[in-house]
DNA sequence: TATGTGTTATACTTTACGTATAACAATTAT
DNA sequence: ATAATTGTTATACGTAAAGTATAACACATA
């Protein structure tokens, strides 16, 4: 799997890696009890803090994509609390859909747009 | 048109500000050619400072929601960038889609999301 | 015993956020 | 003309978050 940070972007970079792994999960590139690298490891890989690679970590861990083992590392552990992620999607697409409707975004397209992605998702793997 | 903010939130306050006054343009609460309260006067009456409004202002200005004007204050003027709003609309869904995906919300369930999203928006008014 | 996990603690720098005053240029109402 | 209100800009300050840097701890494995 391949980590893409901009070091350039305004997002921090705690958040750049924690989405890009949720991603490499949903495009199953990393599997249910696969492991990731180490803390220290993917830090030198990246060219970032150890700490900043922790902090990704336990917050994938909270929110239940992984379980954090000594020795063993990141384990990729979904815990699917489905109903509390359509929540946390709906108020997040609210925000990005309101945007698309002030610049002519049609309805038709939003769910092209989103036919698309889940292919995308779907094709890899 | 009734703005809340949250001040326990992790959001930014501007952030806050910006997505709740592009949420009252996709309801159509305030329509093209109308205007804002003055900076100083919304912060008041929300209780926060006035450069953090202008803040919010500002961007809505670099974004294309609003032409600022002096005296006449800051009015609804929508730049129709359609191509780069898809743009931006991709990226974001990407990462929330990816979310869903891993915590089981599927393809279908995501399309009845954006459905009740878009006639939430058409409903008022 | 040695090594590599996640974990925690501390300290430091830098940046973003929010507030606080103040002043400016332009426009409108008095 | 004068006063008031608009967005705008500048400066300064305090707080919090982000990121880095060392170091050490408890635990599991080779």
């Amino acid at each position: 799997m391949i980590v893409k940070i901009d070091f350039n972007s305004n997002e921090a970079l705690y958040v750049q890696l924690k989405n890009q792994i949720i991603m490499g999960i949903a495009n199953a590139q990393i599997r249910e009890g696969e492991t990731l690298p180490s803390v220290r490891e993917l830090a030198e890989h990246i060219g970032i803090n150890m700490h900043t690679v922790n902090k990704a970590y336990t917050i994938l861990k909270q929110e239940g994509y992984l379980k954090l083992d000594r020795r063993r590392g990141a384990v990729i552990a979904l815990d699917l609390d489905k109903y509390h992620a359509m929540m946390e999607m709906e108020e997040a697409m609210r925000v990005i859909l309101a945007q698309g409707i002030c610049k002519g975004v049609t309805c038709k397209e939003a769910h092209q747009l989103i036919d698309q992605i889940y292919s995308d998702f779907n094709k890899e793997e």
